[in-house]
DNA sequence: CTCCACTGTGGGAGCGCTCCCAAGCGATAG
DNA sequence: CTATCGCTTGGGAGCGCTCCCACAGTGGAG
């Protein structure tokens, strides 16, 4: 594109802007070794002698020599990047600080190597195929993919193309790849323990949707609870919501319809609490008086929420600092096949319940 | 690293997984042409013959060719990638959606194109300077900045290093480099009018911290909304928060103390505003008959808090998308100079005011 | 003494691409 | 008919690095 200056060799690439980077080369010349040293020096080998490598490293902090990332990775086919793909429509259905935890668990991991996080948010089909294209042309290393759907077309697409890969959650309990995930069915059966323990005899559960593990998961650990406590478990207290605010409040109107006696609902998130309460309060139920309710995630909305809300926490940033260490592993081929993590969750109980 | 296997020629890399990508080559071999005209045709140079151009996109499809980015790279010196730079901390001060938004916007904007983004966590000194020698050794072709304040020193390394960059928001009135800004006094002054408006006497502000510009801009349209009506401004109705909710706490407590008499307040933000709100509740003052209270964000919290909190929309995506149109347009130097966009913002009227 | 490890080293080859030069080839002008 | 121009085109050179081969040099074993 556009004429070019015509420029004599080395220093002016395309539009260079400041001094012209030294390179590999240069540093040999000034440490006095050959280019093959230098770049044993600069990957650490062993196979260097020490006074080589003392040359080598002050004409690297003489020179500011900063190695050329795409130099490398056309000869060593790696690209020393990983990417975060992240399903759009999802994110916004999660608890907000989900999304912004993660990242920030992540980076964290990684800034202790020289891995690029790349982040790739994919909203539509186009984006979808878009990004199938790129994954086969392996620009990156490896993938953390969030927000997985049971019937999800990307986990299987990271399979077929073989890339290191690591999920936040997992299609189903025979989940292939990699994956870290909180134990959503513990955190709902202590919160559910919870409201049984308070007293309350008719608790109510407001799914998030079934096609994906973390709902369905949750709502294992509300019908185990109840088992435990050998108490029935009633259809009639479980109703189907997507995660949502609104979702929460349909939920809930439809939960007192059916059991005008209800007295606890336990929501697999915050945000449908958070509808859920909006409901109860519009019915004139008090919370937690007459209906205690508890949230899930305990996010942002469930601080400031009136009252303010009971909710399990799960260790979202710590969850991304562990799928990023276990891509950075299964890049460097130290481990055979894939693993799970399971982090624990913890109730954090305020006002509601 | 690792005993590489012998492997012969091309085909197989570092531990190269799947089929080997074609090459230009190939696909030049396959359509019958040579490579500079494979380059040209992918390129979308227009000095190619129809039946060229024909014949070497047919021969791409059936490859399923995509050009190696690293090889490119390496020739042009342009990386196709942008950084969206995120001093940390901040993020979490900011309210929360805000994060998420701006990535969207800017995901949006990149995604007709085929730049990357990368992200890039920056939470202490350490990689502070990491990133100085990250943007000097060259790795992106442009730079988004965010939280900017009054004294980073970030921009001043960006302005020096004569990269493309765009902020959002700016340093001082005098910024020098691109940035993208809601209109922060506009809305603030909207806010203390309404409450004006609707009688208030008395109207008590919170700030954000006053090293950051949006926290001044929105002080100042405060000042301006009250000079405008030909009320005095007064200190004590000034409390200096920090944008956090424990921040809001204390300034609406010290306000409370100095101005008792005060009958409404706007607060820089949503989550001070929420923090306000409880202390208010605390004190036994009724939201919004004793004391009006307008948040600042329109994010999450404001749509939960207890009554639902009236508030200062800033369309966040919108500033995404706009950071990233102009950081291309700079990068492909469309454009001398740099340039300011300003947003306008709006009022949501909830109950709170 | 020779022979054979072994360690450390230099530098050729080549990764896949873009840039650009020179050459081919019609069409048009002289 | 030849000279000239413009448009296409092929392919050499080279971006900065890693990989690996071959070649010292050293020291211990035979």
């Amino acid at each position: 594109m556009g004429q070019a200056a015509s420029g004599t060799a080395g220093a002016s690439g395309g539009g260079s802007r400041g001094p012209a980077r030294p390179t590999l080369e240069e540093v040999a010349a000034l440490a006095g070794v050959g280019r093959g040293t230098v770049s044993r020096v600069v990957n650490g080998s062993p196979r260097v002698s020490d006074k080589a490598r003392a040359a080598v490293q002050a004409a690297i902090a003489e020179l500011g020599y900063v190695p050329n990332r795409a130099a490398r990775a056309l000869v060593t086919s790696r690209t020393d990047a990983v990417a975060l793909v992240v399903p759009e429509a999802e994110t916004r259905l999660f608890s907000e600080p989900y999304f912004s935890d993660i990242i920030s668990g992540v980076a964290a991991e990684l800034s202790e190597t020289d891995m690029q996080l790349l982040l790739i948010l994919v909203r539509n089909q186009r984006e979808r195929d878009r990004l199938a294209t790129y994954l086969a042309a392996q620009r990156v290393d490896g993938v953390l993919l969030v927000a997985v759907h049971r019937d999800d077309p990307l986990p299987g697409l990271l399979e077929s193309l073989e890339i290191p890969s690591v999920l936040a959650g997992r299609r189903n309990d025979h989940e292939v790849l990699s994956y870290v995930h909180a134990d959503n069915a513990g955190g709902a059966r202590m919160a559910v323990r919870h409201l049984l323990r308070r007293g309350c005899a008719q608790v109510a559960t407001i799914t998030g949707p079934l096609d994906m593990e973390v709902a369905l998961a949750r709502l294992d650990g509300y019908r185990r609870a109840l088992e435990e406590a050998g108490r029935p478990y009633d259809e009639d207290l479980v109703a189907l919501a997507d995660f949502t605010e609104e979702g929460g409040r349909r939920a809930m109107r439809t939960l007192l319809e059916r059991r005008p006696d209800l007295d606890a609902v336990f929501c697999a998130s915050d945000v449908m609490a958070a509808g859920a309460m909006q409901v109860l309060r519009g019915a004139g139920r008090r919370v937690p008086d007459q209906v205690a309710v508890i949230g899930f995630d305990d996010s942002i909305v469930a601080r400031h929420t009136e009252p303010p809300m009971t909710s399990v926490r799960q260790p979202i940033e710590e969850m991304g600092r562990t799928m990023a260490r276990l891509l950075l592993e299964e890049i460097a081929g130290r481990h055979r096949g894939s693993r799970q993590v399971v982090l624990a969750t913890e109730l954090v109980v305020r006002d509601s319940a």
